[in-house]
Parts: C-alpha cells; structure tokens; sequence
DNA sequence: ACGCTGACGTAAC
DNA sequence: AGTTACGCCAGCG
C-alpha cells in the first residue's frame, strides 16, 4: 500500500470516471461513507500528482468549480483537459456540470 | 512533538 | 435565507 486506504479508495473511484463526466469531491467522500472527510478526499487527489491515471481534472467541488485548478502544473491545464472532453468549462466552473456529473453512490450501483 | 492548514461539505445559529 | 463554525485525515511548518 502506497497511500492510506482513504487515499487509495478516493483514487480507485476518480480512475473509474468515464471520459466526459466529472464528480465532486462530495460525492466520492459520500460513496466511502465519509461525507465529512470531504476534505480529505481533495487532498488524496493532491497526492494523486504521484499517481498517473488519475483525471484530477474530473473532480471538482460540490458547485462544479474547478477550486483545484491552481494545483496543476498550468491553471488552464485543468480547464482545457475537461474542454477536450467536451467539458463546457466558463469562469473556471462546469457550466453542464449537472449534466456531466457522475455519482459514484449511483452509477456504481446500477 | 505540537499545531495549522488545506483541491469541501454539512450543521448550527 | 445568509453567515459562521466545525469536522474529517494527512502533510507540512
């Protein structure tokens, strides 16, 4: 185990996001049951820079606002990864993102 | 070794 | 209904 089992869920989940879709920080921590440790959830994906084959990209918070865009290498790294995706990306939040959003405690249930 | 902060979200006031 | 405070876990000062 390289990271803690949180981590390492948080990141099975956010590699199991289909292209074009994203999902919020939230709803990862309410598909481990952890709701409140929301916040852990953002910092596993700061750990997921060791990881490749995470789409960082695809979580963002709970509005749909790319909050962790300032994390990557370029702040339009973010962005424009989710527009290659066909992503509709304005003033850095997910304009569709209820749209695109993929609940893990649903799509993984069905 | 102790305490603060941090890519959020919910509860309480 | 809006704002403030808190909780979670781990990394870093």
């Amino acid at each position: 185990m390289i990271q803690s089992d949180f981590f390492t869920s948080v990141f099975q989940v956010v590699k199991l996001i289909p292209r074009g879709r994203v999902t919020s920080y939230g709803a990862i921590a309410a598909y481990l049951g952890t709701k409140k440790s929301s916040r852990v959830v953002g910092f596993a994906m700061n750990a997921s820079h060791a990881i490749p084959g995470i789409p960082a990209h695809r979580v963002v918070n709970r509005l749909g606002c790319l909050t962790g865009k300032m994390h990557f290498s370029n702040l339009d790294e973010m962005e424009l990864l989710l527009k290659a995706e066909g992503v509709i990306v304005k003033d850095d939040c997910i304009v569709n993102f209820k749209q695109l959003f993929w609940d893990p405690s649903i799509e993984l249930e069905l």
